[in-house]
RNA sequence: GGUCCGGUAGUUCAGUGGGUUAGAAUGCCAGCCUGUCACGCUGGAGGUCGAGGGUUCGAGCCCCUUCCGGAUCGCCA
């Protein structure tokens, strides 16, 4: 036989009994049986073919051979004796008359087992991922993650986009996260950036005319690691539109995101447009958090007025959050230690207390609100077996938001799970007052259009409304939970754009000098646009249910941005740095 | 950068109040097994208990320092 192979592993059927086969693959398993007979499970990227070796020479030769090498066997299929529903190549096996060894697997010891990777230490999987993604589960995210972004690509392309290719090697930016740097060797002293998003490119394609573009664009980011979010690099399916707003942004998302789930998501079923809009005050006073999951169904009130005067310290005079949950059964054990989970995750501590089978306040906190169930039953439900978790001080609400996910996690009957619950949080603020500076600072990005335009910021300036009430047309997809993206109408008239940075003490100097080639353009005739950019991998991370970022890449990087297989990032030669005109001083 | 949790066999983990020779599972090696499919049975090898210092008659366990990893906060326009 002249071909590498005939079929592939999860080929083969009983129909195929009686053919000869050349097969390739890698030696997955071997079960001696006797002294004479041995099971050899061959694997590659379709699936596994049992081969059986009866003929003395060819077991001397398996047997020799560590596991994980690559072989070639040439032989004749034949129906199983004993049957295997399990794979769907059960019903046949391959007995050989020939073994080829194609790559020798040099060590009897693996880092890990190749089908129990997941389990193994995350530094040894990075380490060797080349191992670790010939696990089939794993290997699968990977999968998941070509056609969801193949599916992606043919929804925008039918939606009328194009999409165009923005550069890697472009100018530092001022505003956002630490830049990635690339010393430009023939100008000495100056450095390109990578792109922590091609936002400016792809506003300037919206002045250049190009009435709709997306990319899945790499983004560079030189910021610290999350479980969500993956150091350094990642992917998104960034778009912009002409002569466009919010509503015609939401339309292509909602047309373009929802198939999408629906058939490659671990849960069927999608919100359907419209997606529900909900304005980040009432995201943060309903749910604590400007991401929900709506899939829960617990809210927060404010009971604060019930503990003006209170004999507890940390509730006396201070913001107060209640979360009712109804039919609770959980045990005052469960409650402390989700509790405790829930102090860790927010940084403050919670409380609780229980309305028993009697409807009596019981536990926790419930002396100090003996006498007062009256008042507290206008702010909340105190049917019989329900939970009150309680939530006080200036962190209230964000705790409050991580109570809401983990007891409606926790507590039977208040979460949907199977299921991919989108929303909008639209109306964020435009300025807020800087934590460091005490003064009026941008909250988000410069881009955003202020709602009502140049005329909400004049009534600003001449202080007939606050600053901080000022709303950016600006707005973030939320799913389950995970925020998917950032988008906005753009700002795209040079005179607001001055206008907004004066409310922030900088001019039409700095517009200029900051974002030069963008200011520029639209002083030229620009069209009205939006956009959005919803992150790829966490998309595919929602697709999969994997709850780390790195099992849908398929080269991550550790939590210290580190390339553990590759060694990057390493030292280079001093020819090289002597080309850069670098010299390197590290700090102690 | 701050806080919390962790580091014990190739791998995943257990290890009592500080007390003899540090265990299990899996993998590896050897022997047995003619229908296995997470094959089975018997035996074996395999450990600087992350590193350094201290307390103690005695430390995997207690204390200090340090390195590494994870979670989280800061950060992520």
């Amino acid at each position: 036989m002249t071909q590498m192979r005939t079929h592939n592993l999860n080929e083969l059927r009983l129909s195929d009994a009686g053919k000869r086969v050349r097969l390739v693959g890698w030696m997955e398993n071997v079960r001696e049986v006797g002294q004479s007979l041995a099971f050899v499970i061959l694997r590659d990227f379709f699936g596994t073919t049992q081969l059986v070796v009866e003929d003395e020479k060819l077991l001397g030769q398996i047997l020799e051979l560590n596991k994980e090498s690559t072989i070639a066997v040439e032989g004749v299929v034949r129906e199983r004796s004993n049957k295997n529903p399990k794979i769907p190549t059960g019903e046949i096996e391959v007995v050989p008359d020939r073994i080829e060894v194609l790559g020798r697997c040099r060590y009897n010891q693996l880092p890990f087992e190749i089908n129990r990777s997941r389990e193994a230490d995350e530094i040894q999987r990075l380490k060797y991922r080349y191992l670790d993604l010939r696990n089939p589960d794993v290997k699968q995210n990977i999968v998941l993650r070509c056609n969801v972004v193949s599916a992606l690509r043919t929804a925008m392309i039918n939606e009328g986009f194009l999409e165009i290719t923005t550069p890697i090697l472009t100018a530092s930016s001022p505003e956002g996260a630490r830049d990635y740097l690339v010393p430009a060797r023939k100008h000495p002293g100056k450095f390109y950036a990578l792109p922590q998003a091609p936002q400016q490119f792809k506003q300037l394609l919206m002045a250049s005319g190009f009435d709709r573009y997306f990319q899945i664009a790499p983004c560079f980011r030189d910021e610290d690691a999350r479980g969500d979010r993956s150091p350094g690099e990642f992917y998104q399916l960034d778009m912009e539109m002409s002569f466009a707003g919010k509503e015609d942004v939401f339309g292509v998302i909602e047309k373009v995101l929802p198939p999408v789930f629906a058939k490659y998501g671990k849960y069927s079923t999608a919100s359907e447009a419209p997606f529900r809009r909900i304005s980040y005050t009432d995201a943060l006073s309903t749910y604590g958090s400007d991401k929900p999951d709506l899939r829960i169904d617990l809210t927060c009130k404010d009971i604060s007025l019930l503990f003006a005067e209170c004999e507890m310290e940390a509730l006396k005079g201070q913001t107060v959050k209640a979360i009712d949950i109804s039919s609770c059964a959980l045990t005052r054990k469960q409650i402390e230690k989700l509790l405790t989970d829930c102090e860790v995750q927010a940084g403050v501590k919670g409380y609780w207390f229980k309305v028993d089978a009697e409807g009596k306040l019981a536990g926790g906190i419930a002396k100090f609100l003996a006498g007062k169930e009256e008042e507290l039953g206008q702010k909340i439900s105190l049917a019989p077996d329900t939970l009150v978790v309680v939530a006080a001080g200036p962190q209230a609400t964000k705790l409050a938001g991580v109570m809401i996910k983990f007891f409606g996690a926790a507590c039977e009957g208040h979460m949907d799970r199977e299921k991919y619950e989108f929303c909008w949080i639209i109306d964020f603020p435009m300025y807020e007052i800087g934590e460091e500076s005490g003064e009026l600072e941008f909250c988000h990005n410069p881009f955003s259009m202020p709602i009502g335009g140049l005329e909400t910021l004049e009534k600003a300036e001449k202080g007939e409304i606050d600053p901080l009430t000022i709303l950016a047309d600006q707005y973030d997809l939320v799913c389950n939970g995970v925020e998917l993206s950032s988008g906005a109408v753009r700002n795209h008239d040079p005179e607001i754009m001055i206008k907004a940075f004066e409310m922030v003490r900088l001019g039409e100097d700095d517009v200029k000098s900051k974002f030069p080639a963008m200011y520029n353009a639209f002083c030229y005739g620009a069209p009205p646009h939006a956009g959005i950019a919803p992150g790829v991998d966490r998309m595919v991370m929602l697709l999969a249910g994997e709850d780390s970022i790195r099992e849908v890449i398929p080269f991550p990087m550790n939590k210290n941005a580190q390339d553990v297989m590759m060694g990057a990032p390493s030292e280079v030669t001093q020819k090289q740095l002597d080309e850069l005109n670098i010299k390197v001083d590290i700090k102690q």
